[in-house]
DNA sequence: TAATAAAAACCGACTGGTCAGTTTGTTTTT
DNA sequence: AAAAACAAACTGACCAGTCGGTTTTTATTA
């Protein structure tokens, strides 16, 4: 079977997910991993050559659905698009929620080596680009009132940034998709002409 | 002098901080702090247990200063207290924006320990129910229009913690301060009554 | 005020253990 | 048979914490 080598490889990088956001970094040892994926030291440095490579290429697929979000969402009208936002964000909440530990575990990684550093945020600034020119031609195409784009942008991103990291700080102190919900709600229709 | 030990003290304290921002708390070692501080690594286990109890040495301090925060500001009239808090946070962008990368390595410390993460977010606790029965007050005497309380207080939270974050991901992409001014203003003055 | 005892502060070599990565050899796939 | 995949013992560096001893500060007493 050709499979077994990617079947292993799979079993690692679940496993690293896994330990990785449970512990940390640098605490979840590659031995951990390895007991955990059910392999042995050589082969896990057969498939990667460092544990920093194993994380790069954690990085990348985590980069890689971000990016893929933003393209699916490109060619829709503005104020569809926001409203898609706003369903979508139980799902972020239930998603990304979980593994914003280890995200913040990578930020902080990244936050230490200029190269990966530069990769990683990549994606947050094609982010915020696609936000502002959403919102103005939303502004242009009169259905949002008039805004600063880059201003408005922010604090959306802001706004949802900030509930995921409350989310996690007080995971019982409200229902999160509602406050989502609600709250994305309030600043779409502040946008939106009547 | 009775001063030297505590000079000790604080010396640990500041190169604590400036390592574990620039290096994170696993791979900046005792070592590195004791010479980085001047001292030997006796005096250091003199003044802190371990290595972890330094590291909740520093979380109390920081802790103190958001109560501090807090409290200084808890009999002021309603909206007084909102445009302060506007005015607060090019101040805080200046300081917990430096500091930010060590709170998010503590809270990642302290998300893998029961105890300590008790201790960590009771200050988040104070400061949402702080801001939620300052909304609610407003609400009550007319200067805010009809809102949630807790969803308003929620919002405003986001809405700094996710600027905040937004201004160490993208440190160049904005004037910071005018963006936290102007959401700041944005949200206060849609809160209250015209 | 000076001498001295006791305690606090400090030094730095050392220990036991961990961990990333290596190497050598074996099994499985092509 | 050749190459890819895997096993696991091993290496060298590092690191938190210890320990026996020294210096400095504080308290006590004459």
């Amino acid at each position: 079977m050709q499979q077994r080598s990617e079947e292993t490889r799979s079993r690692i990088i679940e496993s690293a997910i896994k330990l990785f956001s449970n512990r940390g970094f640098n605490a979840a040892s590659v031995d951990d991993i390895c007991k955990d994926a059910g392999i042995s030291k050589g082969a896990f440095y057969h498939h990667f050559e460092s544990k920093q490579a194993l994380f790069l290429a954690l990085l990348d697929d985590w980069l890689q659905t971000i990016d893929n979000a933003i393209e699916t969402s490109k060619d829709k009208p503005v104020p569809e698009t926001f409203m898609q936002m706003t369903e979508a964000f139980p799902y972020i909440f239930e998603t990304a929620g979980a593994g914003l530990p280890m995200f913040l575990e990578f930020w902080l990684q990244a936050s230490r080596d200029e190269k990966i550093w530069q990769t990683s945020i990549a994606p947050y600034r094609r982010y915020h680009k696609h936000f502002t020119s959403l919102i103005k031609k939303g502004v242009e195409e009169g259905s949002f009132v008039e805004v600063n784009p880059e201003l408005a942008s922010r604090m959306i991103i802001s706004t949802a940034m900030g509930l995921l990291l409350q989310s996690l700080l007080d995971p019982k102190g409200a229902k999160w998709e509602k406050v989502a919900r609600d709250s994305t709600n309030m600043l779409v229709h502040s946008l939106m002409k009547k």
